[in-house]
DNA sequence: TTGTAACGCTCAGTTGTTGA
DNA sequence: TCAACAACTGAGCGTTACAA
């Protein structure tokens, strides 16, 4: 944030693209920057460059549209023109999506100066893969289709964005609080209420060692 | 070399909104 | 009505790198 901030007030970034075309003796000398620093913040947006179709429409930052609904259009449409072609009742479509995130998603890319945003993203070298959609049919043969997990807790061995990889590359789906439709809560050290809630539900809880053997069952590889 | 500001990461929890 | 999510706050801890 703060760094933002010095980038607005120096007239360095007008637009989400400027930060694209930064220069190292620009960023170097900010307050509390030096070149290591400006390299740094310069390679993290070159990373940053490649990306996926998910993140870059969370990062659009469009009213409703946060990462899951974001990934439901990714994985509904494949293909960003798709989603930006869409009517509403193609965008009802999507998992999570009522009339009023449609409404919000034809409002955002009905605006020029949203479509200009887009198109000077991708003009300064953001990419991402596109394909065409997992079918219905092949995901429902996936070992953990219709799952829904939740997880908490630290996980020691992996990462929680690895272990919510992993259950959604099996067809599981994963939320961020237990209800009564939670099959599986994976907890890990210091798991708090979500733990005693699922215990309270009698839903499954799986730690990580039973987890990580789950994944050994299933043949999921490099774990 | 050291102190320190800022960041990065992870997690828990709350509140309001939306979808089913 | 309930489940799920978005958005947000805040805490703790380790890391990084500037500045003196």
């Amino acid at each position: 944030d703060k760094l933002v901030e010095l980038l607005v007030d120096a007239d360095l970034i007008n637009s989400f693209d400027d930060l694209f075309h930064l220069q190292l003796t620009d960023v170097a000398n900010l307050e509390r920057m030096a070149e290591k620093s400006a390299q740094n913040l310069l390679d993290a947006l070159e990373v940053a460059k490649t990306t996926t179709l998910g993140r870059f429409l969370y990062s659009l930052g469009i009213r409703e549209v946060g990462v899951t609904t974001a990934q439901n259009l990714a994985d509904h449409f494949g293909f960003l023109q798709r989603i930006q072609d869409a009517d509403e009742e193609t965008l009802l479509a999507v998992p999570d999506v009522g009339e009023i995130v449609a409404k919000h998603l034809l409002s955002f890319f009905s605006e020029p100066h949203n479509q200009s945003i887009i198109e000077q993203l991708i003009k300064a070298g953001l990419t991402w893969p596109e394909s065409e959609p997992v079918s219905a049919a092949e995901s429902a043969e996936l070992p953990l289709a219709g799952k829904v997990y939740v997880i908490t807790g630290t996980l020691s061995e992996m990462g929680r964005d690895d272990a919510k990889s992993y259950l959604q590359a099996l067809g599981g789906k994963v939320t961020g609080s237990v209800s009564a439709k939670t099959d599986c809560l994976l907890a890990g050290e210091k798991a708090g209420s979500k733990l005693t809630k699922a215990q309270g539900l009698g839903i499954e809880i799986l730690d990580e060692a039973g987890f990580i053997e789950l994944l050994r069952h299933l043949g999921v590889e490099g774990v």
